[in-house]
DNA sequence: CGAATTTATACCTTATCGGGTATAATGTCA
DNA sequence: TGACATTATACCCGATAAGGTATAAATTCG
Protein backbone atom coordinates (compact mmCIF):
# COMPACT_ATOMS: atom_id res chain seq x y z
CA UNK A 1 0.00 0.00 0.00
CA UNK A 2 1.45 3.39 -0.79
CA UNK A 3 2.44 5.65 1.45
CA UNK A 4 -0.18 8.05 0.24
CA UNK A 5 -2.60 5.88 0.21
CA UNK A 6 -2.26 5.21 3.61
CA UNK A 7 -2.11 9.32 4.24
CA UNK A 8 -5.11 9.90 2.73
CA UNK A 9 -7.41 6.88 4.29
CA UNK A 10 -6.24 8.24 7.98
CA UNK A 11 -6.64 12.06 7.60
CA UNK A 12 -10.17 11.30 5.71
CA UNK A 13 -11.09 9.22 8.89
CA UNK A 14 -9.36 11.69 11.23
CA UNK A 15 -11.90 13.96 10.29
CA UNK A 16 -14.98 11.74 10.26
CA UNK A 17 -15.29 11.79 6.55
CA UNK A 18 -16.57 9.32 4.05
CA UNK A 19 -15.24 9.06 0.73
CA UNK A 20 -18.53 10.52 -0.49
CA UNK A 21 -18.09 14.34 1.87
CA UNK A 22 -14.67 13.96 1.13
CA UNK A 23 -14.90 13.81 -3.03
CA UNK A 24 -17.76 16.57 -2.30
CA UNK A 25 -15.38 18.79 -0.41
CA UNK A 26 -12.16 18.21 -1.94
CA UNK A 27 -13.72 18.51 -5.55
CA UNK A 28 -12.48 15.50 -6.86
CA UNK A 29 -14.50 12.69 -7.92
CA UNK A 30 -15.14 9.96 -5.40
CA UNK A 31 -14.60 7.44 -7.98
CA UNK A 32 -10.80 8.51 -7.78
CA UNK A 33 -10.65 9.27 -3.76
CA UNK A 34 -11.78 4.85 -4.07
CA UNK A 35 -8.88 4.54 -6.70
CA UNK A 36 -6.46 5.95 -4.72
CA UNK A 37 -7.26 4.39 -1.21
CA UNK A 38 -7.31 1.37 -2.80
CA UNK A 39 -3.84 1.49 -3.73
CA UNK A 40 -3.92 2.38 -7.46
CA UNK A 41 -0.62 4.03 -8.76
CA UNK A 42 -1.58 5.41 -12.01
CA UNK A 43 -3.11 8.90 -10.68
CA UNK A 44 -2.94 11.93 -12.09
CA UNK A 45 -0.41 14.27 -10.26
CA UNK A 46 -2.82 17.05 -10.08
CA UNK A 47 -5.59 14.90 -8.71
CA UNK A 48 -3.22 13.99 -6.31
CA UNK A 49 -1.90 17.20 -5.10
CA UNK A 50 -5.85 18.48 -5.40
CA UNK A 51 -6.80 15.69 -2.71
CA UNK A 52 -3.73 16.18 -0.36
CA UNK A 53 -3.93 20.35 -0.65
CA UNK A 54 -7.50 20.04 1.10
CA UNK A 55 -5.42 18.49 4.07
CA UNK A 56 -2.84 21.29 4.11
CA UNK A 57 -0.40 19.42 2.23
CA UNK A 58 0.94 18.69 -1.05
CA UNK A 59 3.43 16.42 -2.87
CA UNK A 60 7.06 16.49 -3.27
CA UNK A 61 10.25 14.80 -3.55
CA UNK A 62 11.10 12.58 -0.35
CA UNK A 63 14.34 10.83 0.75
CA UNK A 64 14.98 7.39 0.39
CA UNK A 65 16.33 5.51 3.17
CA UNK A 66 18.04 3.10 1.20
CA UNK A 67 18.33 5.28 -1.75
CA UNK A 68 17.86 4.63 -5.34
CA UNK A 69 20.60 5.92 -7.27
CA UNK A 70 23.33 7.81 -5.81
CA UNK A 71 22.51 11.64 -6.02
CA UNK B 1 7.11 25.97 -11.78
CA UNK B 2 6.28 23.25 -9.57
CA UNK B 3 8.57 22.11 -6.62
CA UNK B 4 9.10 18.77 -8.19
CA UNK B 5 10.02 20.43 -11.89
CA UNK B 6 12.69 22.09 -10.15
CA UNK B 7 13.73 19.07 -8.40
CA UNK B 8 14.16 17.14 -10.92
CA UNK B 9 15.71 19.04 -13.57
CA UNK B 10 18.59 20.22 -10.57
CA UNK B 11 19.17 16.78 -10.08
CA UNK B 12 19.53 15.80 -13.57
CA UNK B 13 21.58 18.90 -14.37
CA UNK B 14 23.97 17.74 -10.99
CA UNK B 15 24.63 14.19 -12.56
CA UNK B 16 25.41 15.95 -15.83
CA UNK B 17 22.48 14.19 -17.59
CA UNK B 18 21.02 15.24 -20.53
CA UNK B 19 17.31 14.50 -21.05
CA UNK B 20 17.61 12.19 -23.47
CA UNK B 21 20.54 9.64 -21.03
CA UNK B 22 18.06 10.55 -17.98
CA UNK B 23 15.11 9.26 -20.13
CA UNK B 24 17.10 5.86 -20.99
CA UNK B 25 18.68 5.44 -17.38
CA UNK B 26 15.07 5.98 -15.49
CA UNK B 27 13.45 4.20 -18.09
CA UNK B 28 10.90 7.27 -18.54
CA UNK B 29 10.01 8.55 -22.05
CA UNK B 30 11.87 11.50 -23.09
CA UNK B 31 8.84 13.47 -23.74
CA UNK B 32 7.41 12.31 -20.07
CA UNK B 33 10.80 14.26 -18.92
CA UNK B 34 10.54 17.29 -21.19
CA UNK B 35 7.01 17.63 -20.07
CA UNK B 36 7.92 17.30 -16.53
CA UNK B 37 10.65 20.15 -16.45
CA UNK B 38 8.23 22.16 -18.19
CA UNK B 39 5.95 21.96 -15.77
CA UNK B 40 2.81 20.08 -16.76
CA UNK B 41 1.03 19.37 -13.69
CA UNK B 42 -1.14 16.30 -15.25
CA UNK B 43 1.48 13.58 -15.25
CA UNK B 44 0.97 10.20 -13.83
CA UNK B 45 1.88 9.61 -10.01
CA UNK B 46 3.60 6.52 -11.15
CA UNK B 47 5.94 7.78 -13.95
CA UNK B 48 6.89 10.61 -11.85
CA UNK B 49 7.74 8.28 -8.84
CA UNK B 50 9.84 6.05 -11.03
CA UNK B 51 11.94 9.42 -12.05
CA UNK B 52 12.16 10.01 -8.38
CA UNK B 53 13.58 7.22 -7.35
CA UNK B 54 15.98 7.22 -9.64
CA UNK B 55 17.38 10.44 -7.72
CA UNK B 56 17.02 8.50 -4.74
CA UNK B 57 13.35 9.44 -3.92
CA UNK B 58 9.76 9.24 -3.73
CA UNK B 59 6.24 11.08 -3.35
CA UNK B 60 4.69 12.01 -0.12
CA UNK B 61 2.64 14.19 1.19
CA UNK B 62 4.64 17.38 2.49
CA UNK B 63 3.18 19.69 4.95
CA UNK B 64 1.91 23.51 3.13
CA UNK B 65 3.25 26.41 5.43
CA UNK B 66 0.22 28.23 5.20
CA UNK B 67 -1.95 25.34 5.57
CA UNK B 68 -5.31 24.57 3.37
CA UNK B 69 -7.88 22.92 5.88
CA UNK B 70 -7.84 22.57 9.13
CA UNK B 71 -6.72 18.66 9.35
C1' DC C 1 30.74 33.90 -35.31
C1' DG C 2 29.51 28.91 -36.76
C1' DA C 3 28.86 23.94 -35.73
C1' DA C 4 27.23 20.68 -32.69
C1' DT C 5 24.56 19.51 -28.84
C1' DT C 6 20.64 20.01 -26.05
C1' DT C 7 16.07 21.50 -25.16
C1' DA C 8 11.35 23.08 -26.57
C1' DT C 9 7.26 22.65 -29.35
C1' DA C 10 3.94 20.46 -32.53
C1' DC C 11 1.45 16.48 -34.58
C1' DC C 12 -0.25 11.70 -34.30
C1' DT C 13 -1.68 7.18 -32.21
C1' DT C 14 -2.65 4.11 -28.52
C1' DA C 15 -3.74 3.15 -23.90
C1' DT C 16 -6.07 4.51 -19.98
C1' DC C 17 -7.52 7.86 -16.28
C1' DG C 18 -11.39 10.29 -14.28
C1' DG C 19 -15.99 10.28 -13.61
C1' DG C 20 -20.66 8.46 -13.60
C1' DT C 21 -23.63 4.65 -12.50
C1' DA C 22 -24.91 0.13 -10.68
C1' DT C 23 -24.23 -3.62 -7.66
C1' DA C 24 -21.89 -6.42 -4.34
C1' DA C 25 -19.32 -6.70 -0.18
C1' DT C 26 -18.21 -5.05 4.22
C1' DG C 27 -18.79 -2.57 8.43
C1' DT C 28 -21.65 -0.48 12.14
C1' DC C 29 -24.99 -0.29 15.58
C1' DA C 30 -29.63 -1.04 17.64
C1' DT D 1 -29.77 -10.96 14.32
C1' DG D 2 -31.44 -7.27 10.80
C1' DA D 3 -31.42 -2.48 8.94
C1' DC D 4 -28.54 1.13 7.47
C1' DA D 5 -24.28 3.29 6.08
C1' DT D 6 -20.02 2.89 3.93
C1' DT D 7 -16.74 0.94 0.95
C1' DA D 8 -15.27 -2.11 -2.97
C1' DT D 9 -15.74 -3.75 -7.62
C1' DA D 10 -17.37 -3.74 -12.46
C1' DC D 11 -18.91 -1.52 -16.83
C1' DC D 12 -19.16 2.46 -19.97
C1' DC D 13 -17.62 6.82 -22.17
C1' DG D 14 -15.05 11.08 -23.18
C1' DA D 15 -10.83 13.36 -22.51
C1' DT D 16 -6.06 13.11 -22.42
C1' DA D 17 -1.29 11.26 -20.83
C1' DA D 18 2.55 8.83 -22.67
C1' DG D 19 5.43 7.98 -26.17
C1' DG D 20 7.23 8.33 -30.89
C1' DT D 21 8.78 11.36 -34.54
C1' DA D 22 9.96 15.73 -36.67
C1' DT D 23 11.37 20.39 -36.43
C1' DA D 24 12.52 24.73 -34.35
C1' DA D 25 14.71 27.21 -30.77
C1' DA D 26 18.21 27.68 -27.49
C1' DT D 27 22.51 26.59 -25.44
C1' DT D 28 27.35 25.31 -25.47
C1' DC D 29 31.90 25.53 -27.13
C1' DG D 30 35.68 25.79 -30.64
Amino acid sequence: MSHIALFVKEKRRALGLTQERLAEMSGVGLRFIRDLEQGKETLRLDKVDQLLFFFGHTLGPIPLKGGGNGA
